[in-house]
DNA sequence: ACTATTTCCTGGATGC
DNA sequence: TGCATCCAGGAAATAG
């Protein structure tokens, strides 16, 4: 499931791969996303642009567009399952293609996502903007204000676009793990010694996986199709009743919020 | 203003 | 082997 890390590998996949490349004319399948603009807006947009710049905003991906009538944005959201490739012309079209963009290079973009979960949308230049702070840029006191008087689990704040951008299932349950904390935790009673403890936590796991390429856990793969490596140290996420790295104790599973969280019941308080 | 729950969607795993 | 059921989860919608 694509999060920070798995997003930015695509993304700088892409900026190396499709940057500067022209976007010659787009087809848009019968059944794609629930799209936020419409396809017509889209293809519009999107044909006989140039790819000034590909960059990731949260979980978001940003195709910054050159454009005769207005320099726009492509929008990318991957959703669970969604990919967007760089292939050849001539490789079968996958099921559940749902968007493919012929370049002036001769290669082909294309969005494919089976679950449909992923959003489509896009907007004149500039007007995107994260909904909520970079992890990894955002600075220790802004941080440690985002969790102030908040009664939800820690588990579920993370999860919370709109406080932090980027973050998702795995890497809530990795940052919680390293710094000890257990995420059924009310985010407001996290102390300053905590905060300061899951700051860093949060920093390290995205910055390694990122150097790892990402977690390919079900269907991630980056802009070429190559699997991640980082789902191999994960320490909590998809480890119950495995020993905690840390202290041989089995690795508990409960669900918050909705969704399976892993924890060691005995390092994380 | 918050917080919790439900919904969307398909493929893979599981159970009988 | 086949068929039904469950589960995964990001984020919007809905309910409280």
């Amino acid at each position: 499931m694509p999060e920070l890390p798995e997003v930015e590998t695509i993304a700088r996949g892409l900026q190396r791969q499709v940057a500067g490349d022209v976007i010659e004319s787009v087809w848009i399948g019968a059944k794609p996303e629930p799209l936020k603009s419409s396809a017509r807006e889209i293809a519009r947009t999107l044909d006989g642009a140039r790819i000034a710049q590909v960059r990731r905003v949260g979980k978001h991906m940003v195709f910054d567009l050159e454009r005769k009538n207005g320099n726009a944005q492509w929008i990318v959201h991957l959703g669970m399952t969604g990919r967007m490739l760089v292939i050849d012309p001539g490789a079968e079209i996958a099921k559940h293609t749902h968007l493919i963009a012929t370049l002036r290079s001769g290669r082909e973009l294309r969005f494919v996502d089976p679950r449909r979960f992923g959003r489509l949308e896009v907007r004149r230049a500039d007007e995107f903007q994260a909904p909520g702070q970079e992890p990894l840029d955002v600075g220790f006191e802004i941080f440690a204000r985002l969790f102030r008087g908040r009664k939800t689990p820690i588990k579920s704040a993370l999860l919370n676009q709109k406080l932090l951008a980027g973050i998702g299932n795995i890497y809530a349950d990795e940052s919680l793990f390293r710094a000890g904390i257990r995420p059924r935790r009310r985010a407001a009673s996290l102390t300053r010694a905590e905060l300061q403890r899951l700051y860093p936590a949060i920093q390290q796991v995205l910055n390694e996986a990122i150097a790892s390429g990402g977690s390919s856990v079900s269907d991630y793969v980056n802009a070429e199709g190559t699997e991640g490596l980082f789902q191999i140290q994960h320490r909590a996420y998809g480890r119950e009743g495995e020993p905690c790295l840390t202290c041989g104790s089995p690795i508990k599973r409960t669900v918050i919020a909705g969704r399976s969280s892993h924890w060691c019941p005995n390092c994380q308080k």
